[in-house]
DNA sequence: AGCACGCCGACT
DNA sequence: GTCGGCGTGCTC
């Protein structure tokens, strides 16, 4: 018997499978989807079982060293789903195989050099490597020739061994605690005596955790030290289930609400989908406020009692604790919960609670689309629209696209929600390829709050400099005296502050990339979003020795400053990426706004989504623009997205509510659409514009990218891929290109890209990768670098 | 990706 | 004469 494996190496030459044959302890063991460990050359590497063969294609078969898995990690079907995913994306099977497993299992061998027992005569130098210790990591033998030249004679000679360890990540978590031991005697301070009396009353069996002891009953940590060390009680590591969402444990028992009409007539097509095993997408397009989760919710109830699964996915930022808590407490603890701001071990755990059929619903962020489960009955896609269900490296697939094709082998809908769906999804439901569900109303019955735009040109000509319109400020002050709340909303994107001097103009840009350094006000210092350069803050400016150097922008830091100016008795919340950098300090921050211990919540992007507070009846946006003048076909589509995002903040309890926006172009398309609540009409006018210019939906797009140190090297290498394309697809497909890419240099390295638009090539996955094998050969060389970005979002 | 093999220049 | 540079090719 023979098993095809996948090895851990992401390399051209090696995207293949590689027979191995089982030893006797694998046969009937070993199974497709285990991860094993495997000699490759001089080497020993993990890999994956992608299949059994009672044939091998080889002569010379190596067998299995060991397998990593009892059970498969990876089910038949996922199997599958990886090696659509590797071509759908043009990417190495291993990358597509290791991306829908925690990272914790992604367990490499590490090396080691060991000295055998009876070495009496090893080389002093390799000796003093070794010190007390009789094995040491392979890396850490120097670069040295004569020391390499001793580890090479030693292995030889027998008196050095090689040998492999798995290093995995962190699986289990461990705690420090203790148990009592009888003792003749009694401590001899009170408080000791008092300790232990504690501890014996709390540990009625077992080892009670330090952290437990200290944080609930009040004890010293150095009382119990001391205890430790006479002998009154012993030390333990005991492994401990982690429970990151322990404080929010909902006992599944929240009732029901009541559906509106709309809302049982989309939860009814639902049912009837999931029922009739239909694999049709659906899109639910529902106004903000008009009660899209308990759709959800009920939905899955009944996906639940046909003893079926469901996956939710929601966007990373609107993973929010108010979020969970409302799945906990209608599910209990049938919900495994995954999102990013998980440690690795913790992800660990709620992927193993996935694959143990210990839960039935799981709700996460865009890699949770690949949860173990093997009866799937609804997949739900919350604000399918985000971009973050993209992802931006390798493999760069599309949740939404996995999720259809996972629904097709499951036989089960994706439902894809939103107040303001994707152009692609929209277009699609106007076409019937998906069937489209309508929520226009608000659960509360109110109307959406009424926008308010304001010409910023006109306050310039007035004379207000201040990012805050008289206008907003005097509604702000009108909250604050009726004692409600209020959202300001800056986005940050594509507005950093820049530094630059006054008197000669110089700007302060990042040495190895085309792009100009961001201030950060912790540490005074200058940074690079790109590769990370840093620099201290100029006292005077590197060009003109001016000092009227300063940094340019409007910070959330710069604007909370100002805003607190303004209104001394305001009580202002920051949320940006700098106050919520500590893990819960998002949470910390929502509940203490929810507690009206603020009137302002003052945040960037993160703010916009999924909170819901009765007592806010303001919302503000300081810069509708900045997002709307970014180099991105899909920029009116995004600022649409967000103006009706953040008005669905307003006003969703028994209080109206109301949205100002500043803008320097309040004519424009997008703001005006947003501005009357209208996505059909903003829909219709932002296809027309789509068509023309030759974008999605009408058009699909690939960016391939490409870098190197020398501009010409990587102009050449774009210039030649182009070429190779134009060969192999159809006249009616577009390449643009090749051009310098929007940021021209990153990392002291030049980068230039290509776009094809098509609209129909049926092998375009097949050109793709074979351009990708070509290259990769030659990629290998001299450091050319090319990256192929199947539906990008980003064109940076 | 590693690691070995292999074929040409400057040195103990 | 040997050591070592890195181009080439293979890994079940």
């Amino acid at each position: 018997m023979y098993a095809k494996v996948i090895v851990d190496v992401a390399a051209g030459g090696v995207d293949r499978p590689f027979d191995y044959r089982l030893k006797d302890a694998h046969l009937g063991v070993a199974a497709p989807g285990m991860r094993v460990l495997v000699p490759f050359g001089k080497r020993k590497l993990t890999g994956i079982i992608v299949e059994l063969s009672d044939t091998a294609s080889v002569k010379n078969v190596k067998s299995i060293s060991e397998l990593l898995d009892v059970t498969p990690v990876l089910s038949p079907e996922l199997l599958d789903l990886g090696s659509w995913l590797a071509k759908e994306t043009t990417c190495f099977q291993i990358t597509a195989l290791f991306a829908m497993i925690p990272a914790a299992m992604r367990a490499k061998a590490q090396k080691f050099l060991v000295l055998n027992e009876e070495a009496n005569h090893v080389d002093v130098s390799v000796q003093a490597l070794f010190g007390q210790r009789i094995k040491i990591p392979f890396k850490e033998i120097p670069e040295d020739k004569t020391i390499l030249k001793a580890v090479s004679r030693g292995i030889q000679e027998n008196v050095l061994s090689v040998y492999y360890e798995l290093k995995d990540g962190a699986k289990h978590k461990e705690q420090k605690a203790v148990t009592t031991l009888q003792s003749a005697q009694q401590p001899k301070t009170t408080k000791q005596q008092e300790t232990l009396a504690t501890i014996e009353r709390v540990a009625d069996s077992g080892a009670v955790p330090v952290a437990t002891l200290i944080n609930d009953h009040g004890l010293s940590r150095s009382t119990i030290q001391t205890l430790i060390k006479n002998e009154f009680l012993e030390e333990h590591q005991i492994v401990i289930e982690r429970n990151p969402y322990e404080r929010q444990a909902g006992d599944g028992r929240e009732a029901k609400q009541t559906l509106t009409h709309d809302q049982q007539v989309a939860y009814e097509s639902i049912r009837d989908a999931v029922e009739e095993r239909s694999s049709k997408p659906m899109l639910l397009h529902g106004i903000t406020g008009s009660g899209k989760t308990e759709v959800y919710l009920q939905a899955i109830e009944q996906v639940l009692k046909e003893g079926r699964e469901a996956i939710v996915l929601v966007p990373e930022i609107s993973l929010t604790p108010q979020m969970v808590e409302r799945f906990k407490r209608r599910f209990g603890d049938h919900v495994a919960v995954m999102h990013s701001a998980l440690s690795s071990g913790e992800r660990y755990d709620e992927w193993m609670k996935i694959h143990r059929n210990e839960v039935q619903v799981v709700v996460g962020a865009r890699s949770a689309v690949f949860a173990p489960f093997n009866n799937i009955g609804l997949i739900i896609i919350d604000e399918e629209h985000e971009s973050s269900y993209k992802q931006e490296d390798y493999p760069r697939y599309h949740a939404r696209e996995v999720a259809i094709y996972r629904s097709q082998t499951h036989e089960c809908p994706v439902v894809l929600g939103s107040a303001t769906p994707s152009m692609e999804s929209f277009a699609r439901a106007k076409k019937d390829v998906y069937t489209l569900l309508s929520l226009p109303k608000r659960v509360n019955k109110k109307p959406l709050p009424a926008i308010e735009l304001i010409d910023m040109r006109d306050e310039l000509r007035g004379g207000n400099r201040s990012v805050f319109s008289s206008q907003l400020l005097d509604k702000v002050k009108d909250r604050l005296a009726k004692e409600e709340q209020i959202v300001l909303f800056l986005n940050r994107r594509g507005f950093s502050t820049f530094v630059m001097c006054r008197s000669c103009g110089y700007v302060g840009d990042c040495p190895h990339c085309e792009i100009s350094l961001t201030y950060h006000q912790r540490g005074n210092q200058l940074k690079c979003h790109y590769c990370g350069h840093e620099e201290t803050m100029y006292e005077e400016c590197p060009a003109c020795e001016s000092e009227h150097i300063r940094f340019f922008g409007t910070g959330t830091q710069k604007v909370e400053e100002e805003l607190q100016k303004l209104l001394p008795e305001a009580r202002i919340i920051r949320m940006d990426n700098d106050t919520t950098r500590k893990k819960g300090s998002h949470e910390a921050l929502l509940k203490r706004f929810g507690n009206h211990e603020a009137d302002i919540l003052l945040g960037t992007q993160m703010i916009a989504k999924g909170l819901d507070f009765p007592k806010i009846t303001l919302a503000g946006v300081l810069t509708a623009d900045t997002l709307l003048n970014l180099p991105d076909f899909r920029a009116p589509e995004r600022t649409f997205q967000l103006l009706t995002q953040l008005g669905g903040r307003a006003g969703r309890d028994t209080r109206e509510g109301e949205v100002v926006i500043q803008t320097y172009t309040p004519e424009h398309y997008a703001i005006q659409h947003a501005k009357s609540h209208d996505f059909e009409s903003f829909f219709a006018y932002e296809m027309q514009q789509r068509r023309q210019a030759g974008y999605p939906p009408y058009y699909f797009i690939c960016l391939i990218t490409f870098s190197h140190e020398e501009l010409l090297t990587a102009m050449k290498a774009a210039e030649r891929a182009t070429r190779f394309l134009k060969e192999r697809l159809s006249d009616q497909s577009v390449i643009l290109g090749p051009t310098p890419s929007p940021i021209s240099r990153i990392n002291d390295r030049y980068r230039t890209q290509c776009m094809i638009k098509y609209k129909r090539e049926p092998n375009f996955s097949e050109i793709l990768s074979e351009l990708f094998t070509h290259y990769q050969q030659e990629v290998h060389k001299d450091s050319r670098f090319m990256a192929i970005d199947r539906h990008p979002n980003i064109f940076m």
